[in-house]
RNA sequence: GAGGCUGUAGCUCAGUCGGUAGAGCAACGGACUUUUAAUCCGUAGGUCUCGGGUUCGAGCCCCGACAGCCUCACCA
């Protein structure tokens, strides 16, 4: 004889771990079937978020008698709702089971006594488990140790959960697991979800503040011909019916400028790229980049818009202007620092920029191979090495030596300096812009020349021809920004790494 | 690419000197009509990441592989 409510004993073959968990469950699935009720549901009107039914505890009436020699709470009346949520806890306690719901905007708790609901209900309550999605209608009211609470009038099943959850209040700890089941990650781990919906917050944030500024948004193709815009080596697909080998967009800056040639004077585009390089705390093979060109402005104009465009969404997401982030506190706070490079240079390295021998005796010092490598070389290797990490930021480096930025427009009257900005934080390079170069035959040149003895996949800009033609059809005078949107987003977020702020980063694939 | 750390039940973690596998949550059975990490009694659940080796004996020691994390290197 088999035991009907034990599902162990209905197969021959023995159950293990997970099996035995998932086979309960199917069970219980099997049970709401034959109470004739879909175990999956179906479309479900009127329901309020929770959120929006913990805004309603206000309009819980008490009546002032109430009872004080018999112990009897006052008599409250409240609003009858319709929620919807995950099982996340529940207690069964003989005829009575609490359970907490949760959706997107929180978590409230849930009362469902034998005694106050259908006898169906009462059944169907039997076979839930943590994890299902349900509906309720009912009386929002308090209990009488104050939990806000809907007292459960009709259940409706609307999803069956046949995995185990996590462990209820430890929730997802490993990393690899937070990553591959990011699901659960978002269910289970605190501020998970909230980073994910204030990520989004952030990048309409930034369109709002461009298209408040005219900017036009657009999308470039990401199958490209040539990989150009940036150095990164990039991914190769095939296009079958052409037959030729395409390369995933490392940049989106060339076709950008080809609609600045266009006349679209304003243009952006907020999207992926792809680079086929490490992958670290800050770097995934695919992140989001933000590229911004704007006619008749300069790296000054984007210096500002940079600044506004953080600042905006930082006031957009709610947030005070001194942020948390790992175990330092950054201040952002308008306005930005702004120094030169050369003045950091000097600040952090005690030598002056101008020092030549000086900048050869500290990179000797340091022991750095210097072979017959440009002095300006020399001096940003040190730059990286002693001056990057240090800068706390927010701040704005601006003109750097003409020589390490070859696609950058020179200063008026200072052809040594090129018009360029990067923005630091925490160490981090989070913004790069440029009065952009816009001479075609200074373009020609200094593609060729970088292409000069360097492996192809290694060359700094490739040489696109359609691109040179464009610019000598005329591009106007512009600014250009890219700010990396990933790195941005962990800053506001206080996210340490950038998996953090990625719903789905990338990782080797899960072996069977 | 180099080094370090980690991998034990569905989840979170213990596992001593090398002596044959433990807890909490989750699950199953039972008690309980205001609980809230509910509680109490009982039951079941294991390819100790994988493959070798040493040993009478390996979760533990050695070698290798796989995966993740960290540091460094690389990195418009």
């Amino acid at each position: 004889m088999t035991e009907p409510n034990d599902p162990l004993e209905n197969d021959q073959e023995r159950l293990v771990g997970g099996e035995m968990l998932e086979a309960s469950r199917r069970e219980k699935l099997r049970k709401i079937e034959a109470m004739g009720i879909d175990p999956w549901g179906s479309r479900f009107d009127g329901h309020l978020s929770i959120g929006a039914i913990r805004a309603k505890q206000s309009e819980i009436v008490v009546e002032p008698a109430g009872d004080c020699a018999t112990g009897t709470p006052p008599e409250q009346h409240g609003p009858k709702i319709r929620a919807a949520g995950r099982i996340f806890l529940r207690r069964k306690k003989g005829k009575l089971i609490f359970m907490d719901i949760r959706d997107w905007t929180g978590q409230i708790q849930l009362f469902v006594g034998k005694n106050q609901v259908r006898e169906q209900d009462w059944e169907l309550a039997q076979h839930l488990d943590l994890g299902d999605i349900i509906g309720v209608d009912g009386e929002l009211r308090n209990t009488r140790t104050g939990e806000l609470t809907i007292f459960v009038e009709q259940l409706h099943f609307l999803c069956k959960s046949i995995e185990t959850p996590p462990a209820k209040h430890k929730g997802l700890t490993d990393p690899e697991l937070r990553q591959r089941r990011r699901y659960l990650d978002l269910i289970h781990t605190d501020g998970s979800l909230e980073r994910a919906l204030k990520r989004t917050k952030i990048v309409q944030s930034i369109r709002n503040t461009l298209a408040r500024q005219d900017f036009v948004e657009v999308e470039g193709p990401t199958l490209h011909a040539i990989a150009g815009g940036a150095a990164a080596r990039p991914f190769i697909t095939h296009h079958n019916a052409l037959d030729i080998d395409l390369f995933l967009r490392i940049a989106l800056e060339l076709h950008l400028k080809r609609l600045l040639v266009g006349g679209i004077e304003r243009v952006y585009e907020l999207g992926r790229v792809y680079r086929n390089e490490g992958i670290d705390a800050r770097h995934n093979p695919e992140f989001t980049m933000l590229e911004i060109y704007q006619a008749y402005g300069n790296y000054e104009t984007m210096m500002d818009l940079t600044e506004r465009i953080i600042v905006e969404a930082i006031e957009a997401t709610g947030q005070p202007f001194k942020l948390a982030w790992g175990d330092v506190e950054i201040d952002f706070t308008p306005p930005f620092q702004r120094k030169t490079y050369n003045e950091l240079f000097a600040e952090h390295t005690g030598v002056a920029a101008d020092d030549e021998p000086g900048i050869r005796a500290l990179a000797e010092q340091i022991g750095f191979a210097q072979r017959n490598k440009h002095i300006d070389v020399v001096k940003n290797e040190l730059f990286e090495a002693k001056v990057e990490d240090a800068l706390k930021g927010p701040v704005f480096v601006y003109d750097y030596p003409a020589s390490i930025c070859p696609l950058t427009k020179r200063k008026a009257g200072d052809p040594a300096i090129a018009e360029r900005f990067e923005l630091f934080i925490e160490g981090m390079e989070l913004a790069n812009a440029y009065t952009e170069l816009n001479n075609p035959d200074l373009q020609e040149e200094l593609f060729s020349r970088q292409l000069d003895g360097l492996p192809e996949e290694e060359s700094m800009a490739k040489m696109d021809r359609d691109f040179l033609r464009a610019l000598r059809h005329g591009m106007p005078p512009a600014g250009g920004l890219g700010v990396g949107i990933d790195r941005l987003v962990m800053l506001l977020t206080g996210a340490t790494t950038i998996r953090e702020v990625i719903l789905f980063p990338l990782l080797r694939p899960e072996v069977e």
